[in-house]
DNA sequence: CGACGGTTTGAGTCCGGTCAATTGTCGTGG
DNA sequence: CCACGACAATTGACCGGACTCAAACCGTCG
């Protein structure tokens, strides 16, 4: 059985929630989209959701499916992926809480998406948001500003996987990992590595051993240090230098 | 002299022609943005932008610029690149009429773009857009659908420069330039390859050599047929075999 | 015509992939 | 508590596809 046909079986399970004004999971957390949502249901009506919490390693939704939920992160990680017919995969994008996935313009999803830790999400219907777009001005607006975020991401990825070599890569991704993670104040700590080096080398465009051999060097060159599933970025600076790039990568 | 350099020096330069209500350009090549621009304009009042000619090679705008307007293309051919310190390029994309590009909700341009045909442009202030948004309902939500679709063409992209072998880039990419151009009727005909092998080579993460190499063994096995700059795809079907993919490209 | 830039073709190299074996981690049950 | 199994991670040996370097070819334009 195909790798691809294997995650296709897998059945899509919602232990939904249902909020009918308002919603718990983003009153708690309030980021991003959610934070949004919050504020303009206060100022209106609220935009009718719901909660979920969800274990790890679960399918959330698949591509191709029909779009007709799109989706917020209030806790935990969510990868991205998209499948070739003979079961290569690329991961896309590692999500954390306050992005936003499953939005689509056409009918369909175009990709999967996969729980890699236990996460809460908000789970909102789309034809709803398209009725009452014009009653909530600001949502579409914090939309449009994520998938934006989210395109310059793909660009910066698209460099990546183009053009980088592997400890390049490497690096720019603990980089990145540390700046999305690192937000709330604790600069320089210790960041989860949540994800197999599977995932990291589906999203890298490597394999694992490359990945274990890259990690291995910059751990032997002083770089980082790296315990069971936490890394610490040990030499900013040369791991900036490694990561390379004109743009700084901070969009 | 490095390349990134050379290309940062190169001086920005936009004969404009100014339109107070409404554009020519848009006027005679209703597509897109520009089409939506322009129902809108009927509609209630007009959003002043400029129109633009310019010849081929030519910087239109600088990653890491202040993102001051915004662009749609009504004739000709953009690519979109990112620049590593050293030189690397990756073209991010090739843009083709009815496509925006230059949006930005950072206040700088993450990317470079330059025209690789003569093109004709129209150039919105970003800034006045967002003043007049709420007047506007259906630009935004044009401009979401827009970029929308741009991110999930950078999935794509991220899929192929993460997995794909060399042979199933270039027939991937094939494939896509006819789906793109062939869209006012005239299938299955020449197409125009208005692209260097040096930007397809940055397209798809590989080398001039390794794309002339495939063009020429996709050319010997009778798949398509290749003059001059333009090519036709023989073998629709040992193409699309080739490009491989369970999301079948088309979103 | 000759100069120039882009393209094609060839020969050799190397980075990262493949295959395979070993080690490490964690949860389970005897 | 430890033995065991399952799976992830690491390490090693080897290989091959794409890159590098280099030369020849070609179309365009002055």
């Amino acid at each position: 059985m195909s790798l691809a046909a294997a995650i296709a079986a897998r059945p899509v399970a919602f232990p939904v929630i249902a909020h009918a004004n308002g919603c718990n999971n983003c009153a708690a957390r309030p980021q991003g989209f959610c934070a949004a949502v919050k504020a303009e249901s206060l100022a209106r009506f609220s935009l009718a959701h719901t909660s979920q919490d969800i274990e790890s390693g679960k399918t959330l939704l698949n591509e191709g499916d029909p779009a007709t939920h799109f989706f917020t992160i209030t806790e935990g990680t969510v990868k991205l992926f998209k499948l070739l017919s003979d079961g290569r995969r690329a991961v896309t994008g590692f999500l954390f809480p306050g992005d936003l996935f499953g939005f689509s313009v056409e009918d369909k999803y175009s990709y999967s998406a996969e729980s890699v830790t236990p996460v809460s999400l908000c789970r909102f219907p789309r034809r709803q948001l398209d009725r009452i777009n014009a009653d909530f001005p600001g949502l579409e607006s914090q939309i449009l500003k994520l998938v934006s975020r989210e395109l310059a991401a793909a660009q910066d990825q698209m460099v990546l996987l183009g053009r980088k070599t592997a400890h390049e890569r490497v690096a720019s991704f603990l980089l990145a990992l540390v700046r999305r993670q690192s937000r709330p104040g604790r600069y320089g700590g210790w960041i989860e590595l949540s994800m197999t080096r599977t995932d990291i080398a589906d999203y890298l465009g490597l394999t694992t051993e490359t990945v274990s051999r890259v990690f291995t060097v910059l751990k032997g060159s002083g770089c980082i240090v790296l315990a069971c599933s936490k890394v610490r970025i040990a030499d900013t600076e040369a791991m900036e230098e490694l990561a390379d790039g004109i743009s700084g990568d901070d969009e």
